[in-house]
RNA sequence: GGGCCAGUGGCUUAGCCUGGUUAUAGCGUCCGGCUGAUAACCGGGAGGUCAUGGGUUCAAAUCCCAUCUGGCCCA
């Protein structure tokens, strides 16, 4: 196989096309993970994705890191388990669903038929799975997607049943009645989780209400934004040592509450309030007030109403100090009420409407009746303030309808039972970034309540509990084959489907009585579903042997929002179940932003998508892109600096471009072997800059910081691949025979650039294949670059790299020296003369002196010692203090004048030295010089320029000569001739001929002395010098050079 | 209300853990140069209250405290 030619333009659609294409056909992805089986397992666990939304680039992000870690591994000879994961149930979809088909209640489902309710979630579920998938696919990600696991699969089902029941054993799962937030229009209690995704505005009454004392003509005043929630008042609480005062309003009212409060109070609802009494909050203890709407609410006539008290939940910040105690309706509420013996009072229904209980407001809904019952309060005169508040109220996350807190019967998993072993457990992962566990995995876990687990809904895993309608004895299932053998009947379906409804018609044989026990109609909060994953997606426990050969998983990667998610109820799950860890390893990517740093929403209409993106751009730059972005913090995705990454690929693509013209061009043979004793001294120093390159991308993967990684490899590739060493070979590369030291210099540009590209294919590996097959396939027996290794990593040498440095800094800073003097690089330099400030500088200086001397195109380089070179380059000019000599030469200062350039300074140096002053005669007689009267001035002389930086000092010599002269010509004649080359498009194999008039005899010699080498530099097969009018030729230009015309025709030469 | 992360020229960013000459680089901009990779490349200039205010220290972008802005999380 012989090296190919790559384009010479980067075209991303071509090269991609061709690339999916070729994968696809040859089954690359296949053949890259059968290379690896039965070596050590390497198990990634794909935290799902929900499929409702077609992805953006933040969670294109999310996978990308996941992509690159896989192939990372995968080169690495790990056996790599891969399979993606898709979280395919719960509230979102069904409500989607409902949607779609127009339902506004949980009564239109049943009425739909829950049957069929189920498979259009499924089917909803499957499509948007279908959607996710291709856009993966789309973006080169390489995981098992014909093996994806789904957690609507009866194998996954009995996984997260396996855990269900394991929870149960452990006596960490038990039915409660809470307070919980609860969604009228769902029909279904809320985790608190999902809660706090949606807190969002919302405009509420916020009044003041009377609560008279039942022996007493004053009132304890309250404050609240739930109007609806006053039916259920059974209490009032107060601080036990806050000041509380009894006061009477300039409109006759009497009134308690705290004392802080007051100038709120007076502020908001503009009274004036006189003092009359001042007690203590625990004072008022035990005090009986009557509730204001106990006419109209049968059940309250028999409530006591009292107060009581509360450290903990009372507040000064706002409010009167005096606070509304409904038990049914609020999470403190109901703690004060189970410590105080309170009846807890709950007369609204599921829909979020008041049951019979209240028959004047019965079947309204609870934010409709807000305003029913302040205008009944205002009837009874127990209204005091009435106003709106505009404050963050919780939502449900997916119909945003405004929740209520409500009292009702759940499953709970009783977390905080084993906080303390989540935390011990979790201090065993490896979390990165690294100061993840104590800043956020910790403080999440010393902080966690209750798990609420069941949902009164129809599109999730049914929760595997059966109670005995005789006996009550409760039976939890754990997988398929004790289901069947519990069952008493086991419905006959062609296709056995563990969802409802088909679950709900199985019965159990009651083990305790023999009774009939039928299942609790609940389906599992859509959190379980995938905490269960890193067995589940395993099929364990229906079959055990991938879960013994992988579990627990070696990574996963998932954004900060996991961390209470499903990082969380991953090892919650994994902690009841097995008592060990789900995951060893935890990278915690960023938050995608829009370029403006604001999240990405819908809403906000500012998010983008991956498809736009790699349409523009490609892929590649896409990827790198994200992946260049420190893996733990956010992303602001701005299209302008991907804008940049597309330059960046470009040189890249330029690089390589490089190495395929000339290697084709050559026919380079990529197999030969090589001496170490061949390689020039560039060759050598690019070969352990390699192997350092090496040495830091694998450090960096080790800390899990691709993104360094990818730094340092296209830092290298373009700093010292692109910048320097192609420059450095230029000259090997056009010597037209294949010389051993060309040869050589292309067998090292193919070594580098081999190793640079199979490291570089796990960022990019759209392009790193295209170049691959083309390139690199000449010599290395993979199909693939994907199924190369992972290249080796040896020692390398320090000094070589440190030289190198060196040498590049004498030439840029030389190159800047020239600049400032306005010297042409064509035009060669007479001298540089190196100081160096150390030995090992100059080691380094004759190491690389052959570099040196060619980039910045110098004659002579010399190394010298500093003192004695200053010398030779400084002139240093007396000048007249004229204020001090003045007045003592007086008219002799003529004289001084007229001989200072012709002073021989070293000799009146010396003698200012030894004596203070210096004789100086003159035809006029002799003038005496003190010290005072002439200062000095160090002056480089004309020739010279100077620079100086830590290691060396350069003194350049601009000293020029004929030579220096032609020579500059013949390069500007050549460089002319090569732009004409170029104007005619001409391959750089093709030969020419020349004809050229000049302004002088003095050039035709200048010319001819030179010829050879400009018909080398040009391929010119005849160079004829030849009168103005005698120019012929395909291309004929005039040319300026230094002032003076030229005239130049080129023609392709005959074959 | 609480916790965590970030704030560095017009833009994107390195450095911060482990304090130490003149704060990194790219883009953009201005000037110049080179070029057998040629719609690539190189050199130089201008451009900075290192979010703000305190503190520790001989010395702070870096460590500590407070504040502001944005993000994430919790209540």
């Amino acid at each position: 196989m012989s090296i190919k030619l790559i384009e010479n333009k980067y075209d991303h659609e071509k090269v991609e096309k061709e690339i999916i294409q070729f994968w696809e056909e040859n089954n690359i992805y296949e053949k890259s993970k059968k290379k690896n089986e039965g070596r050590p397992k390497f198990y990634f666990l794909d935290g799902p994705p929900y499929v409702t939304n077609p992805i953006h680039v933040g969670t294109a992000w999310n996978k990308i890191i996941k992509d690159v870690f896989l192939r990372y591994y995968r080169m690495n000879g790990y056996d790599v388990w891969d399979i993606p994961g898709y979280d395919m149930h719960g509230l979102p979809i069904e409500v989607q669903v409902e949607q779609l088909l127009k339902f506004k209640t949980k009564k239109d489902v049943l009425s739909f038929g829950v049957d069929n309710f189920i498979s259009k979630c499924r089917n909803f579920a499957l499509e948007n799975l279908k959607v996710q998938e291709n856009q993966f696919i789309n973006l080169g990600i390489w995981m098992d997607w014909q093996n994806p696991y789904m957690t609507i699969r009866n194998e996954y089902i009995e996984g997260v049943w396996y855990f269900v029941k394991k929870a149960a054993e452990k006596n960490l799962l038990y039915k409660g009645e809470k307070i919980v937030h609860w969604c009228p229009r769902c029909e279904t209690v809320l985790a608190n989780i999902e809660v706090t995704e949606e807190y969002r505005e919302k405009q509420d009454p916020s009044i003041y209400v009377k609560f008279k004392l039942t022996d007493s003509n004053s009132s304890l005043l309250i404050w609240t934004t739930t109007p609806w929630t006053l039916p259920s008042n059974v209490a009032v609480a107060v601080h036990p040592s806050e000041k509380y005062v009894y006061v009477k309003d300039d409109i006759g009212n009497e009134l308690i509450f705290a004392f802080k409060r007051v100038p709120e109070l007076e502020k908001e609802t503009g009274r004036k309030f006189t003092i009359i009494k001042e007690v203590l909050g625990k004072e008022l203890e035990g005090l009986t007030y009557e509730h204001p709407l106990s006419n109209l609410i049968p059940f309250q006539a028999k409530v006591k109403h009292r107060v009581i008290l509360s450290e903990e939940y009372v507040t000064m910040l706002e409010g009167t100090g005096c606070v509304h105690i409904a038990p049914g309706h609020g999470k403190e509420d109901f703690e004060l009420g189970k410590l105080y013996g309170l009846p807890m009072i709950s007369p609204v229904d599921s829909s979020g409407k008041y049951t019979d209980e209240i028959p004047i407001y019965e079947g309204k809904y609870v934010f409709e009746a807000n305003e029913d019952i302040v205008e009944d309060l205002k009837k009874v005169n127990a209204l005091y303030f009435n106003t709106k508040i505009i404050h963050r109220y919780p939502h449900c996350w997916r119909c945003k309808t405004p929740l209520i807190l409500r009292l009702s019967e759940q499953w709970f998993l009783d977390v905080p039972r084993i906080k303390d072993i989540l935390i011990e457990k979790a201090k065993t992962i490896q979390w990165f970034p690294i100061d993840a566990l104590e800043n956020r995995v910790i403080p999440w876990l010393k902080n966690i309540h209750e798990w609420a687990l069941s949902r009164q809904r129809f599109w999730g895993i049914p929760l595997p509990i059966w109670i005995c309608s005789n006996c009550e004895n409760v039976i939890v299932i754990g997988s398929l084959n004790e289901l069947i053998s519990n069952a008493m009947n086991i419905p006959p379906t062609a296709q056995m489907d563990l969802h409802k409804p088909w679950i709900d018609n199985v019965n159990l044989k009651c083990n305790k009585c023999g009774g009939i026990a039928k299942r609790i109609p609940d389906v599992l909060d859509v959190w379980v579903d995938s905490g269960a994953a890193s067995w589940a997606s395993l099929n364990y426990p229906q079959t055990k042997d991938l879960f013994d050969r992988l579990f627990p998983s070696d990574l996963v990667i998932e954004g900060p929002d996991q961390v209470r998610a499903w990082f969380y109820s991953s090892l919650v799950a994994s902690v009841i179940t097995f008592d060990r860890i789900p995951f060893k390893r935890v990278i915690i990517h960023g938050w995608s932003l829009d370029e403006t740093g604001r999240a990405m929403h819908k809403s906000l209409g500012n998010v983008i998508y991956p498809e736009e993106i790699a349409q523009k751009f490609g892929r590649d730059a896409l990827r790198v892109y994200e992946l260049m972005n420190t893996t733990w913090e956010d992303l602001k995705f701005s299209v302008n600096s991907l804008k940049e990454i597309y330059r960046i690929i470009n040189i890249v693509w330029n690089t390589f471009y490089f190495a395929s013209l000339y290697m084709s061009v050559d026919n380079f043979d990529p197999n030969i072997e090589v001496k170490d004793e061949e390689f020039e001294a560039e060759d050598k120093w690019i070969l352990e800059r390699l192997e350092e390159l090496k040495f830091f991308v694998n450090k960096s993967f080790e800390k899990a910081e691709s993104f360094e990684a990818l730094r340092n490899l296209i830092y290298f590739l373009i700093e010292d691949v692109s910048r320097w060493y192609i420059r450095l070979i230029r000259r090997r590369v056009w010597l037209e025979e294949n010389l051993r030291t060309k040869i050589i210099a292309y067998y090292t540009l193919f070594t580098v650039l081999g190793e640079w590209l199979t490291m570089f294919s796990v960022f990019a590996p759209f392009m790193s294949e295209y170049i691959y097959q083309r390139i690199f396939r000449a010599k290395f027996n993979e199909e693939s670059i994907h199924l190369r290794d992972w290249p080796k990593v040896r020692s390398y040498d320090l000094k070589i790299l440190e030289d190198m440095k060196v040498a590049r800094e004498v030439v840029s800073t030389t190159l800047s020296i020239r600049m400032k003097r306005g010297y042409k690089l064509r035009k060669p330099l007479y001298q540089l003369v190196l100081i160096p400030s150390n030995e090992f500088v100059k080691e380094a200086i004759i190491k690389f002196n052959n570099i040196i001397r060619e980039q910045v195109n110098v004659k002579n380089l010399r190394i010298e010692k500093g003192d004695d070179f200053r010398k030779k380059a400084v002139e240093i000019k007396p000048k007249i203090n004229f204020e001090v000599a003045g007045p003592k030469l007086r008219d002799k200062i003529k004289e001084l004048t007229k001989y200072l350039d012709k002073l021989n300074i070293d000799e009146v140096i010396e003698s200012f030295n030894n004596n203070g002053f210096y004789e100086l005669e003159t035809p006029g007689g002799k003038i005496v010089v003190t010290k005072e009267m002439l200062s000095f001035e160090e002056k480089l002389k004309g020739e010279f320029e100077y620079a100086k930086t830590d290691s060396f000092e350069i003194f350049a010599d601009f000293t020029t000569s004929p030579e220096l002269e032609s020579e500059m010509l013949v390069r500007e004649i050549v460089r002319r001739i090569q732009i004409m080359r170029k104007l005619l498009n001409l391959n750089v194999l093709d030969r020419i001929e020349v004809y050229i008039a000049v302004p002088t005899e003095q050039e035709v010699s200048i010319i001819n002395i030179n010829l050879n080498y400009i018909k080398e530099e040009t391929l010119a097969e005849r160079i004829e010098i030849v009168a103005r009018e005698k120019i012929k030729g395909e291309l004929v230009r005039e040319w300026e050079i230094e002032d003076e015309n030229y005239i130049i025709g080129i023609n392709k030469a005959n074959k």
